[in-house]
DNA sequence: AACGAGATCAAGAATAATTCTAATTAAGTA
DNA sequence: TACTTAATTAGAATTATTCTTGATCTCGTT
């Protein structure tokens, strides 16, 4: 599979090397973007490299989270779940179904954080119920 | 250690018995808000209550949060942290200590999800460096 | 194209966080 | 007080993630 050379462009820019097992790993991230946990990478990534190891996912992934491809998420006490999106976004879980979509964020929102804090980064996480779950459960009654 | 009624209400309004144990829990958030991992509680509170155990701490903290009293703060594969702010607030993660400070949120932000979604919760997650590992830095020079 | 240095990989062991199990104890209620 | 149900304990079990070591690959240089 052919990667963009942006995503080539990115990783030589923060001093990673593209490996076969780094572009299958962003491949499968970037093939279903259901937001998988390493384990699941994993199970993915066998499918057409046989060879590749579970901790060999943990550092592809931790490469291309460092190279900002990848960003993890981060929900109560479950796996970390990874996310290709490059897009400024923001994650919502559905509490029903258990899935995790992005949400696009509409205006840059400006914090108001106290004096003296530097930030690089802000993470927005939604919880509630999707709309599949919601429709559901209406047709239910 | 007395806790307030409101404390205790809001346990019972959530159909949760009110525990030595969960008490001495919450006691321990409450003190130093510094937002420790279940096990950093489970050493706090055997200082009080030698015989608790782990399971218990967990269990107390599930309830805890299921009441809506504690909050769950979810760092980048860490063990998840715990914070007894009612308030309605935000969490700064400082890179260089590890420290997790809360953060006031200034405005509620009028957040426009796409139609269809129902949101229970919005968490907001800052990371950067904190002021004091900022000074510190300064003064390195 | 071959070479060497350093990065990356694979496999499995090791660690750490969290959950589960089963027996005992405590809480709330008649 | 006795009963019923939920909560606690201790330790085993599970799961996620990291570590270790030797083999392999990549890249920049000949």
């Amino acid at each position: 599979m052919r990667l963009s050379s942006d995503v080539t462009n990115r990783l030589t820019a923060s001093g990673i090397r593209l490996t076969r097992q780094r572009e299958e790993v962003l491949a499968v991230l970037m093939q279903k973007r259901d937001h998988p946990t390493a384990v699941e990478v994993f199970i993915r990534s066998k499918k057409h490299m046989p060879t590749i190891s579970l901790a060999t996912v943990y550092n592809c992934l931790d490469a291309l989270v460092a190279s900002g491809l990848v960003k993890q998420v981060n929900l109560d006490r479950a796996p970390t779940r990874y996310c290709a999106n490059l897009l400024d976004h923001s994650h919502f879980f559905c509490e029903e179904c258990g899935a995790v979509h992005d949400i696009e964020t509409p205006v840059h929102q400006p914090w108001t954080l106290p004096a003296g804090y530097l930030v690089k980064q802000a993470e927005v996480t939604f919880r509630g119920r999707c709309p599949a779950c919601i429709n559901k459960n209406l047709s239910n009654l």
